[in-house]
DNA sequence: AATGAATGAGAGTTCATTCAT
DNA sequence: TATGAATGAACTCTCATTCAT
């Protein structure tokens, strides 16, 4: 009767996993309200009350959403990042290009679109995102920033408290891709080189 | 089916704006499908039916907030950039402080992340705001830089193919206030500042 | 406050007249339910307050469009009646050819279908329709066939007091040219006179 | 938006039977715009969205009334013509005496009332009552007289082709029972047996 | 007498959730 | 575990009626 914990419930059965992806897409494609169980259920091959048997209601879905699908890649990207040895400003490119490649070129970045439109109604997924994405996200990139500082590669700049302005054109492209790409196709990975030539020349020692 | 044209809706009638700011409220508390019509009549000291004496829809009151307040923040930008002479980059700064002042700190923010939230279930309204909004405060900023360039104020860089990376920290700021500020408040101005600081330097002739 | 009488209603003003057509044609086109007051009011060329001067409500104006333009009819075939000497014959078909170039070939056969759509639901219109239309149509009739058997013309068999036969015919094309007659055109003038052909040697005496 | 085909609806399931009988009698009492999908779904013992579980909406609901309970009376006399061998006057007596047990003596006269009623706003019953039940119906009677007519039972006279005038006391007494018969009960059998006397002696053969 | 903007009760319809099987 | 028929609360939209002008 009770909803199975959260690591059951993101990693126990195939079939979990189905009906997430099947979610994602339904509310990627109409939000977290147009979005209808039926609709889901079908994608998923699964009954409309099977569904119940994994979550607790179309909230607790919506959250396996978000979380079973943006966490992984930040665990990615604080792994390349304590695995690198170097330059940073090469590993912040490399950061950016795989995100990229992963995030804003795959639906994921529906994710990111779903959040910003209903993390007012779910307080739980806002502080979930900004604890355990934002705040990450935040943290890595200040410390490489600060990093950059410490070897000379970087003047010192306010830049390290605002680690914002490296992710902004990232968030930039998702949105835009969301919203305007069948007006006005973005090129993703052009925005962001342009963005870290600029950047990169902005931050850099003199 | 069809809404009535704009200038007649959004400058119709005293009524026409009270109903259009309580319902901009109230999409951007809760969004568009949560919102409800009754408590937009009520926060609007009107009827529920009053609504539909100026408005065909809900998708219509919507259309109405979207279009009723972002397009004279826009003007106002053109107006300034045809009036300015001198270094760009000080337009550049006085743009993106007065945006913050007029968007960032008040509830015009919600409208965009409305339309970020919204988008994709209204093609209209996407349409128009990248009509309207995007592709012209793109134009803008796009001239900008190249004005500075051939000033030679900037080097020659692809910055001016890509005028969202002036904007995109506009875009974090506004969506972090709205989904994480009670979390984690955000000083806009200050993040601006450090982000033109860091932008002009990228930018700027050797 | 109150309501004008029915005279003062039905033959008061040229507006009453022009609102009641108006509604006629309204209710005839939709059904009572559907008919808007909105649409009775611009076809008639008044606002929509104003129809409530002169009426207390919707139902009492379907009231007025019934009271309107049924009695006129009988009151003419009752004349004609009274005038009438020589054969009953005669007088029957001249009585039916009429009624069916002033009722079946003008909209009035819709309000007839009214009265049968809408009868249930407005008792008093159904009383009203009984006591002023049904029942003087049936005892002119009724006299008539028994007129007609005292002058030897027709046998004597039980007509005289089912005299809903003679009109039967002409309610079914009343019906057939509001439902069908796009489907299926209906020459109610024919119909009739074969239905008075056999009717008459149906009823002759031997 | 479409309705799904009429074996499935009216003969699919135990459910589907209730809910249209229930419907049946509340458009019967009401008409169609003034029945309340409450109160058909109460008086069939359902819940209120359970109903569109059958029915797209309340015209199909509406459909479903008129489709499940007329033509089966006319199949049935359709059979009872097919089968008879001898007088055609026996055979449309008997056929009207049927007629007027099955339907003017039930409710099934209700839904007659309710196509007159509704037919214009609804165009589909129109043409499916005008193809199922009124061309089949006027092509047995008229072919009924035909073959008294070459049986010599009959003289030759217009009414093969004005089969409309066997049915229109039919008719007559269907809407009286349903307006008048409160004010003035109508025996509708001795109605019909007096037309059937005065039209077979109007038809017969000299 | 005439207007038409405003009202608000009421109806059809949707869909997350439940539960008997 | 899985189903899907059934539920009923909640929503948008309509329109007869009112009333200040």
């Amino acid at each position: 009767m009770t909803t199975p914990d959260f690591e059951t419930r993101s990693e126990g059965s195939e079939k979990t996993r189905v009906i997430v992806a099947a979610a994602r897409r339904e509310f990627a494609a109409k939000g977290y309200a147009a979005a209808r169980l039926d609709d889901i259920a079908r994608a998923a091959g699964v009954a409309k009350g099977t569904i119940y048997l994994y979550f607790d209601s179309k909230a607790a879905l919506f959250e396996g959403v978000v979380r079973g699908h943006v966490v992984p890649q930040l665990e990615a990207a604080e792994a390349l990042a304590a695995a690198h040895d170097g330059p940073v400003e090469d590993l912040v490119r490399q950061l950016l290009r795989t995100l990229c490649e992963n995030v804003l070129e795959t639906d994921l970045r529906e994710v990111i679109r779903l959040v910003i439109a209903e993390g007012p109604n779910f307080p739980e997924i806002r502080a979930f995102y900004y604890r355990e994405v934002v705040t990450r996200g935040m943290r890595l990139l200040g410390g490489l920033i600060r990093r950059g500082e410490e070897r000379g590669e970087f003047r010192v700049s306010g830049a390290a408290d605002a680690p914002q302005l490296v992710m902004a054109p990232f968030l930039m492209a998702a949105v835009w891709k969301s919203l305007f790409d069948d007006l006005a196709p973005l090129d993703a990975r052009k925005l962001l080189e342009i963005h870290l030539d600029v950047l990169m020349r902005g931050l850099r020692a003199p």
